[in-house]
DNA sequence: CCCTATATACTCTAAGCGAGTATATAGAAT
DNA sequence: ATTCTATATACTCGCTTAGAGTATATAGGG
């Protein structure tokens, strides 16, 4: 998460020297949600598990499996969350990991004190897409349905220079409250760095900054939905992405950031992998993730190089080409390094 | 966080095809609480701002800023979070950020369903420990003192061959269940590599890792204090590093974790620095956080070479030596470039 | 039998990093 | 005043590795 900037907040005035016993009663009624982000890649396509919500103003919108914490029931949070999940959609979850904790949205649809609070607690996980036995309820769909500016695997998408360029721009230009001025960077700048405007590298690691940017513009279906002024003022805002229910989209978002950050430093990639594979399958599902090619020979080099897979001794036939050796991932490298994940050589600039 | 090694678990039996609406009544009976690892540099030391608690069965235990979150009263997390220490110690805090979730500790001590349980948000937050105007409760205290092991600057620390290594390499050849064997990686393996032993490389950046497995082998008071089995098993329990009351002490070393992770890729050591200061003491404060010492002439250069500093003019006499000329932070790399933080030449192994 | 797509192997080059050496300038000690 | 010492600053060297290019082997399809 990049939180550099908007870490530095004036904090909220209190009432002074409360102690925290005194607020104990009003804290309870809050809820927990705990939302999973379950990502998988099927044929070379990065996809989520998602369920259909229920019709809404804006139609039927996708959520993401989730439920509330009972710790009477549920001795962790993951514990929780991976009961939820097997029972909203019948899949056991294998690799996880908690996110981000959300609340400060959709605040602005409720009355400030009749509707419970809720907490999002937001976890990622990966799973294989194939080989899930007995998915019951969900689909997978493509993660970059909902964030299609996110998709660089056929080079820069054009809904960025078409719909996006243009309206944060005009965004940026807007008058703003002197209290958004004094911030350290102005909004020009945060734009352009974001989306890789003017020249400026495209950086794949900001998906949660680039959707809070579009949302905090009133550029997101959700930022409507959720009564926005910033939304009001576009006469032809553009359906940018698919919206999801509630703040699903923001867990989505924080979920593809971290596994694109992870998978460069963490052998994750394996997580979403059969037990056997080529090193071409291995590649196309890194590129799936990261989005632009990669050099095929370095590749090939810097994971075998790093101890990351060894040959099974089978070949598989029927690839197009020459057969190609059958890998599996090797676990005894979390024993012999601080164990390291795909490292990518930076593709050639395309902005 | 590195949950790779017990990210892979069996889920919870649940009642099966539970909506999430039939739990909110129960769920409504979590507390959210706000926990603030504040941490600062004071003269070479790295320093938390803990206050004291109050006496229980094992003394006067240090803790953490915290407070319950009221969404009534606070809008954001983090809002809550800066009240509650302003309220709490004075301080207005700048750059926060959130760090872990956590919900499944200290459950041993309390009835099943008494008490209600409460879920803890930690964050970290970098400040400068002089010029805190106005600091009215609290005390900063090194972070060493909770974390001893932690303390490479003058090499290994002795508590680690004299007190861990061999009460750990004992536990770890206890008989577990089968639950835990059948783990991907067995318990002398997963101890060798969170410590460094037999000549695996210490790798800093597994502070929390290493603190939840001197938890889980009751060799923190905590473990004891939350009655758990495996801190009863020991009959000479050394004192390894000072308590910390509920689970602070696993924030403050999740808050620790992040931090040293974060200064080598994100400019953030700037957050601990006064504007103005010597190159020097920027590489003081770098290795007071990071452990061993960095090769001098590498790190001015690849600190200048990165553009993230620029010389104010002005130099600072009385250094003991030729003046050192004084920088400040340039603000301006987060506009140029995905902001990197301070790449630290790997020092001399010491193991 | 040729074409093509893939797999696999080898080589070259530039950049960056770890590490060493040398010189300048202040305060402190004599 | 001179010497010593700690710091600041500048320059150099060599190894590793990432990025990129070229060449060869093996399958299926027309």
């Amino acid at each position: 998460m990049n939180m550099e900037l908007s870490g530095r907040r004036k904090p909220t005035p209190e009432p002074s020297h409360r102690t925290p016993e005194a607020d104990t009663e009003q804290a309870l009624s809050v809820g927990i949600g705990l939302n999973a982000a379950i990502v998988a890649v099927a044929e070379n396509e990065p996809v989520a598990l998602v369920v259909r919500g229920d019709a809404d103003s804006i139609g039927a919108t996708d959520i993401l499996p989730f439920g509330p914490f009972n710790p009477v029931e549920h001795r962790t949070l993951e514990g929780g969350l991976r009961a939820w999940v097997h029972d909203q959609t019948g899949l056991e979850l294998g690799y996880a990991e908690q996110l981000y904790t959300f609340a400060d949205r959709g605040r602005h649809t409720e009355p400030a004190d009749a509707t419970p609070h809720v907490v999002s607690i937001g976890y990622l996980a990966l799973t294989q897409a194939m080989g899930h036995h007995g998915l019951t309820n969900g689909v997978w769909r493509s993660w970059y349905q909902y964030f299609p500016w996110e998709d660089w695997r056929r080079g820069r998408p054009e809904i960025i220079a078409h719909e996006i360029e243009p309206r944060l721009k005009a965004w940026a230009e807007k008058p703003t409250s002197h209290k958004a001025a004094q911030s350290s960077i102005a909004r020009a700048d945060r734009v352009r760095i974001c989306f890789g405007l003017d020249g400026m590298a495209w950086d794949e690691e900001k998906v949660l900054e680039r959707f809070e940017m579009l949302y905090e513009a009133g550029l997101a279906d959700e930022a409507a939905r959720d009564g926005h002024s910033s939304a009001r003022e576009w006469t032809d805002r553009p359906k940018l992405g698919l919206p999801m229910q509630s703040d699903h989209r923001r867990i989505l978002a924080t979920a593809i950031n971290r596994t694109r950050a992870k998978i460069k430093y963490r052998p994750v990639v394996f997580e979403l992998m059969p037990d056997e594979f080529t090193l071409y399958e291995l590649q196309k599902t890194v590129e799936a993730i990261l989005g632009p090619h990669l050099h095929k020979q370095n590749f090939r080099r810097l994971v075998e190089g790093a101890g990351l897979v060894e040959p099974t001794g089978e070949v598989k036939t029927r690839t197009g080409g020459r057969p190609a050796k059958l890998f599996r991932f090797r676990r005894e490298v979390l024993l012999e390094r601080p164990a390291p994940g795909v490292r990518v050589s930076a593709p050639p600039s395309r902005n």
